[in-house]
DNA sequence: TATGCTGTTGATAACGAATCTCATTACAGC
DNA sequence: GCTGTAATGAGATTCGTTATCAACAGCATA
C-alpha cells in the first residue's frame, strides 16, 4: 500500500492553481512558479496536476490546440465550463440534464464505460461589448 | 489566385476516409494507404485531411489522448458523435435539446458567440464484450 | 534524535504528433 | 510537348508530455 507524502511543490502548484482565475496549461505553471522563485521542476507540476486532476481537486480540459489546461475545481462535483474564448473568463456551469442525455444516448446504442466532453465557447459580456464596437 | 490542382494522393485520402466507418487519426490513415500499397507520404495525408476539414467534407475532433482524428462527413450538417475509445466506431447523434442547452446557458451568462463541444466517448457493445473479463 | 524504508523529485533523454523545409515531381493550361 | 507553379515527400524541427534513474526527503519507528 502506497502512502502518499506531502511536499511542499505539491502544495505549490495546488496553491498556484487556486490564486489563478481561468485555465492553465502546466508549462504556464510552471513558468510562473519559477519567476516567482521556486526551484520546481517541470515533471513535478506535470504529476502534481495530473493527480489534482485525478484526486478531483482540479478540472482539465484541453484546449482547440491540444494542450492540456487545468484550473482549481470544487472537489467531487462533475461540472463544465462556459469560458470566453477572447479573455479566458470561466463559468462553471451545472447541467444535469446533458449528463443524463450523454447516459442515456451512449447506453441507447449498446455503449458503456461512457464519459464525455462538454464545454461551451463563446464571448463574456465584457469581450462582447469590446468586440462590438 | 491559387489552383487546386487533383492529385491521386487528395483522392487516395478521400477514399480512404470515405471506406472508414470512424474516426482516424491522420498516421493511422497514412500507414493504412502504405500497407495497402500506397507510396504516399505523412505530410501529405496530414496536408490533405487539414485540407477536407477546412472544405467541410471531413469532421475532425480531438481525442482524449489528444490526436486529431478526422472522419468523412455529409457537408452542412451540425451533429455530434458518440465515439468507441477502442476500436473508433462512431455513431452520429442529434443533440437538439443539447443544442438549445448550450445556446440558452450561454446566453443566460451573458456570452453571446456560442459555440460548444459536445461529444461522447465510451466503449461500444463489442469492444464492451472484448474487454469484458 | 537517529535510522531506514520508500515515495518523490528533477535534469535530461525519449517520445509522439504535427509542422516546416526545400529540392523534386507532376498537374493544368497553353 | 512545354512551361509555370502547386503539390509532394523525406527528413529535420518544434512542442507538449512522459519515462528514466540517481539523489533526495517525508514519515514511521527505535
Amino acid at each position: 500500500m502506497t502512502v502518499k507524502r506531502n511536499t511542499w511543490q505539491r502544495e505549490a502548484v495546488r496553491d498556484a492553481l487556486d490564486s489563478n482565475e481561468g485555465f492553465v496549461s502546466a508549462q504556464g505553471l510552471h513558468s510562473s512558479l519559477r519567476s516567482a522563485g521556486s526551484p520546481i521542476g517541470l515533471a513535478t507540476v506535470y504529476r502534481a496536476l495530473a493527480d489534482l486532476a485525478v484526486e478531483g481537486e482540479a478540472d482539465s480540459l484541453q484546449s482547440p490546440e491540444g494542450e492540456n489546461l487545468y484550473r482549481a475545481c470544487t472537489p467531487g462535483q462533475h461540472h463544465h465550463h462556459l469560458i470566453c474564448r477572447n479573455c479566458g473568463l470561466t463559468v462553471e456551469i451545472e447541467a444535469d440534464a446533458v449528463e443524463r442525455w450523454a447516459q442515456a444516448t451512449a447506453s441507447e446504442h449498446g455503449f458503456t464505460q461512457a464519459n464525455h466532453v462538454v464545454d461551451v465557447f463563446g464571448l463574456c459580456a465584457a469581450c462582447t461589448l469590446l468586440a462590438g464596437d
